[in-house]
DNA sequence: CTGTTAGCGCATTCAG
DNA sequence: CTGAATGCGCTAACAG
């Protein structure tokens, strides 16, 4: 069905059938005719043949490293929320944390018709900056710091160094008078440990993310050390953004160190493998004897003794577990402000190049931890 | 920059140009100063007016009702998988669960160049009917069942009816002897409860969601029935598809009934807000004298004595609970048949309509029910 | 092998 | 107000 045909079958010219489509000047009686054909066809205009005109999708296209994350999904919660305010919709593309594909779909959103693409960044390799440069549609980044882009990114390195020490104090409150019976519980289940648990493990990921696998982490090594705690290279790890590779790296890091007292982790994603990695180490590790199924799972929770931190507020993390010390970020304000500034350039072609940073909040649970 | 201003800088036609990019005759010199010239531009052809032209987009759009989820993951996941190996891309539309949106994309979709469309269906409607049998491009429903387009879903009923059995199975044991000891410390807990907990409840979704919210729920009547329990409508929630839904319809169920043993759930999602909601109100009624801060927390975890279920094998839940009794659908694998229904209608034209019913696993925690 | 030509479906001149 | 004509950027025939 195109717009000839339905202007044929109402006997009038395409250009009026276009003009009736876009509000432009047609006599009532001719509108008529199109309305009643057009509603008896089912006809759709093509969007394509519109966009190639007239060079406006009122579209944006979104590449998002994965589908199902929280953090994520509340950065495209904002952005949807502007843009679909606005009248535009949004398009996503999703890389599976392939920066090679990453490049591909920003290619495919440049000469595809969207009037703008947003970023959620995570590897800014030289392709991205290259494509970044030439762009030949606006593009905002959002979640990583950039120069060759307008950026929206969040305090990671700040984020950091609360958590660190955050930790560093919980560690403390550990080797004092107040912890003294818990760690005589704890020395019970690791004979093997002669001393009160008080290492500091982190599990990272890579260094080429600049946002969590270098500030946040750099962040956490200064807040523990304005503590006078270091972070010592074996109770290192790197981990994928995912919570299986987060339980392989946590199992490691348990298997190997036996004085862990605090996990903590670059993500809540990975901090979920972590706890999960804690209950599997113990269940396997404390004797059958102590006790037996139900009641045994509950002693391993209270006594392990190893405490997890992560960073990103994930709310279904806190639902199951009650809450482990974490960062929130604050991703929907990241994707609203990025929808904003992205539409900025597209309507008014705003060009002062933006670098917004946004902060970040420690949360705490209010209870005592519960792992 | 267009394919004309190339073929001017390299001193050739624009069909040169065009056959040079799609492997088209080119003298090996002509080849060169095409090569050349896009070079130094950076020029990339419009997708776009490619499209226009040869209705070819290798492209295929995915309406999904919302981002942060597992399952859904799981099915873009194959999606994904089978389409990259075929050489198209995938864009994804989010639409919030809102069925008015769902019509838009799918119409956005359509008039935009896709070459198909896959719809992870939640509730169809009159428009969702008439859309489907007018779409002008291949659609396949998954998750869904539907006579107007190709599709695939779940054995939702038969996973229902399986998992009212096991609930069944854990009500009655709760009856013999064998439960005794559990019970008694229950009624500690819950002294106004004279008698055993032995009621199930059960947390469902709109019925306008036929798979999740009727076909499940009335499986898991039919199997809670054939072991001679009834499901009492006093016990049953309606929740969206979200974990703090999940949370208040818990409470409620909770603050109303003092003789609940099991709390089953239309989805893990909402599970997890049951298992918050339990956390909550347990924390808030259990006398602060019986045990303080961590402690007390692990004698709630013991001594509720309220189990929960869910549906969809969440493995973000399984790994820091521990586990609770779920059912795994085929997630995945409806995702990459569901690709390859489409990819048969949209390259050999196969037009030989597709039902496709894939069948479940239930999962049952290796140890005791954690909670 | 190559350039010329004719559209894809639409919106926008510009004369009527 | 209206329709015929033009071209968005590209590819597919077609005749060199």
């Amino acid at each position: 069905m195109t717009i000839k045909e339905i202007a044929q079958l109402a006997g009038v010219s395409s250009a009026a059938v276009s003009r009736y489509l876009n509000g432009g000047y047609v006599s009532e009686e001719k509108k008529e005719q199109i309305r009643k054909v057009i509603e008896e066809t089912g006809y759709q205009p093509s969007a394509q043949a519109r966009i190639l005109r007239t060079k406006k999708a009122c579209l944006v296209g979104v590449v998002v490293p994965k589908i199902n994350s929280e953090s994520i999904s509340r950065v495209t919660a904002g952005i949807e929320q502007v843009l679909s305010r606005r009248g535009y919709q949004m398009l996503l593309a999703s890389t599976d944390n392939d920066p090679d594909k990453e490049i591909t779909y920003l290619k495919l959103f440049e000469s595809y018709p969207v009037d703008g693409i947003i970023l959620i960044g995570t590897v800014i390799t030289g392709e991205h900056r290259k494509f970044l440069k030439n762009a030949k549609v606006p593009v905002v980044v959002v979640g990583q710091y950039t120069k060759y882009a307008n950026c929206i990114y969040h305090d990671d390195y700040g984020a950091g160094k609360a958590m660190g020490r955050l930790v560093a104090a919980e560690v403390r409150k550990g080797q004092t008078a107040a912890g003294t019976a818990v760690q005589k519980a704890q020395n019970a289940d690791v004979p093997e440990d002669g001393g009160y648990r008080r290492k500091v493990a982190y599990i990272g990921v890579t260094k080429e993310d600049k946002a969590v696998g270098v500030s946040r982490e750099d962040g956490f090594r200064s807040g523990l050390k304005s503590e006078g705690i270091m972070l010592e290279p074996d109770y290192v790890r790197t981990a994928e953004f995912t919570m299986d590779s987060g339980y392989h790296a946590a199992l490691g890091l348990l298997e190997d160190k036996q004085d862990i007292r605090i996990i903590s982790c670059a993500t809540d994603t990975i901090a979920a493998g972590a706890i999960e990695a804690i209950l599997a180490y113990s269940r396997q590790n404390v004797p059958h004897t102590v006790a037996d199924s139900g009641t045994r799972m509950q002693y391993i929770l209270n006594h392990s003794g190893i405490r997890v931190t992560g960073f990103g507020d994930n709310q279904f993390l806190k639902a199951v577990t009650g809450g482990i010390p974490t960062v929130h970020f604050g991703y929907k304000t990241s994707g609203i402000r990025g929808a904003e500034l992205l539409l900025d350039v597209i309507e008014r072609g705003e060009k002062i190049p933006v670098e917004m940073k946004l902060g970040f909040r420690l949360e705490e649970p209010k209870e005592e931890w519960e792992r």
